[in-house]
RNA sequence: GCGCCUAUAGCUCAGGGGAUAGAGCGUUGGUCUCCGGAACCAAGUGCAUAGGUUCGAAUCCUAUUAGGCGCGCCA
């Protein structure tokens, strides 16, 4: 347990003997006791609102029952200096912050792993994320994904949950087919011969690259073979080829999967039959005109889905069903999906599916990727300079970087509508919010190569932190402390773009400090003082930068 | 028509039931004999509308309005 969290509990556990003591309510009825910072400085250094949430048990004004437990706190016991109670009827104590100098120590000593916590209880979760189909290349909605999908996974394991990284490998529809059919057109093309292009076939560059790259290895071979045969291998290079172009450019991206998972697996072993087997058997499917139907309205689903065609044939749910109830057997605990908003309306359906085969609702969750809209100039940019068509998660990297990309992503809530303007990720200034957080770390190690010329060192001596008195440090201690809380409500909300915020503000903590104190004195002692609250806040933002991918350089 | 998401400052967005609603960009004014001015300090303007729940609502609920997306035996 953290000093902060140890103080915190110290003062709930003498608020609750207090209240207990003045006999106000039951110990039972004691609601838990919340302790947070005040927005404005002059309401001490934490608030508490339990005499509020008290007034209708005890039936009394929340002010005199401020006033009851103020008398019977024990102050001596919880390093208070100061209780007032003000507004409504908030308790507001100011403490004796000297104990945050602790708080340097837990961060010297924990290193990266500062900020880790076992808030998650090693609870098993699967993130599927991108899962784009292995049909071209990865567009800006994919980007988003990948980034918010990936800093989610980083918060949650660091929060202590179990993660498994997913990605589902649509390769056994009918685009798989087109897929191929694309392939052969530009195969023909690339031979000189005419061949018809396909009506909805795909149109990326990458087509014509992987019948190049065909033509370069077998030649015309496949223009005189039988045309079943010619497309099913057209298939499976282009599936592989799609596939490795697509891993490629997500680990330029440093997004990684530890799990790639193919839906034609599914056909290759029996577990759609069992999976339709088990939802019959559970009662939850009707046969009506020939198709088999998942009845999914008995769980609030707008109507019922079909689930075997006429033909006899699958649709897209039925395999994705026995592709959820894999992952469950595996034994996760947890399921969150991350889709593109143009899937929203399949939520309903597929937790209904998860639902008859038994499992609660909440088991999966779906977090639903908005659009984004991409500005330049303050137009609207629909389509990539360098070829013309829809810009790509590449033409992203190349233009406006990887660091500034992954933070402009995470940063946002990613069920708002994101308008990502190009100017600002690109400009090299103020501007950019990117450097501000990068700015602040190298800023930091500037002070370090500062000291080192003057022969100043670090010091985690605790006679020698205990010269950082000043408020505007200990606010900062307090700030790093709270780390490790902000990256477990981080997870438990499923909003990786909290980490960003709580980056953003302690780099802003960060430069008015340095704007306002010398780090770098005369005064040695107060020097290597102030060196180690740095240390620990460069260590902070490296940490916090790494879970949403961003490098945090020593020099800009 | 039905469903989901969204509505907060001129623009882009935070806001985890609490006190005087915050950032960035833009605008205006200030800060360098000194550790990086990619910084700091300050000014300025706002919760779509109407009800409800609550001691207390930008936050939860309902209705209305506006915008986005989706409503296939496509994937």
């Amino acid at each position: 347990m953290s000093v902060l969290t140890q103080m915190k509990e110290m003062l709930k556990e003498q608020i609750k003997q207090a209240i207990l003591q003045a006999e106000l309510v039951t110990e039972e009825q004691i609601p838990d006791i919340l302790l947070e910072v005040p927005k404005e400085r002059s309401h001490g250094d934490w608030a508490t609102n339990v005499a509020m949430q008290l007034t209708r048990i005890a039936r009394r004004n929340p002010r005199e029952i401020a006033n009851v437990i103020v008398e019977k706190l024990d102050q001596s016991k919880a390093q208070i200096r100061k209780i007032e109670i003000a507004g409504p009827g908030f308790i507001n104590f100011t403490m004796d912050r000297s104990f945050l100098t602790d708080v340097a120590l837990e961060v010297h000593k924990q290193k990266e792993e500062f900020g880790r916590s076992g808030a998650g209880k090693g609870e098993r979760v699967n993130v599927e994320f991108v899962s784009a189909n292995p049909t071209g290349s990865l567009h800006l909605g994919h980007a988003r994904g990948a980034a918010v999908g990936d800093a989610l996974c980083n918060v949650l394991d660091a929060a202590g949950y179990d993660v498994t990284r997913e990605y589902y490998i649509n390769d056994a529809g009918n685009q798989m087919n087109m897929m191929a059919l694309s392939l052969e057109a530009r195969y023909f093309e690339g031979l000189g011969m005419d061949w018809e292009f396909p009506e909805d076939g795909y149109r990326g560059q990458d087509m014509v690259q992987i019948a190049e790259q065909i033509i370069e290895m077998d030649g015309k071979k496949w223009a005189e073979a039988d045309g079943s045969e010619r497309l099913a291998y057209f298939q499976e290079v282009g599936r592989e080829k799609l596939l490795k172009k697509i891993e490629t450019d997500l680990k330029g991206f440093r997004v990684g999967f530890d799990k790639w998972f193919s839906e034609k697996s599914l056909y290759e072993s029996n577990v759609i039959e069992e999976t339709l087997e088990e939802l019959k058997k559970q009662g939850y499917t009707y046969e009506q005109d020939g198709a088999l139907w998942l009845r999914s309205t008995d769980f609030g689903d707008d109507k019922d889905r079909v689930l075997v065609k006429q033909d006899g044939s699958y649709t897209y749910l039925t395999p994705d069903i026995a592709y959820h109830r894999n992952k469950l057997s595996r034994g996760f605990d947890r399921l969150i999906n991350i889709w593109g908003a143009d899937h929203h309306g399949y939520i309903a359906r597929m937790k209904a599916a998860l639902q008859a085969l038994g499992h609660p609702a909440d088991t999966l969750d779906v977090m639903i990727i908005q659009i984004v809209k991409l500005f330049q100039g303050g137009e609207v940019v629909k389509m990539s300079k360098r070829t013309g068509k829809a810009v790509t998660l590449v033409d992203l990297m190349e233009e406006v970087g990887v660091d500034a990309t992954r933070y402009f992503f995470a940063m946002r809530s990613q069920d708002t509508h994101l308008d990502f303007d190009m100017d600002l990720a690109m400009s090299q200034s103020n501007e950019n919010p990117v450097y501000y957080v990068q700015y602040a770390h190298a800023r930091i190690h500037s002070v370090f190569r500062q000291a080192e010329e003057k022969g100043v060192a670090v010091s985690f001596d605790p006679a020698i932190l205990s010269r950082l008195t000043e408020d505007a440090e200990y606010d900062l201690l307090q700030k790093l402390a709270e780390f490790p809380d902000e990256i477990a409500s981080a997870a438990e909300a499923i909003a990786p773009h909290r980490v960003i915020r709580y980056l953003y503000d302690l780099s802003t903590q960060f430069h008015s400090y340095y704007g306002a104190h010398r780090v770098v004195t005369e005064d040695v002692e107060l020097s290597q003082a102030r060196l180690a609250l740095l240390e620990c806040t460069a260590q902070v933002i490296r940490n916090g930068l790494k879970l949403v991918g961003v490098t945090a350089p020593d020099r800009m």
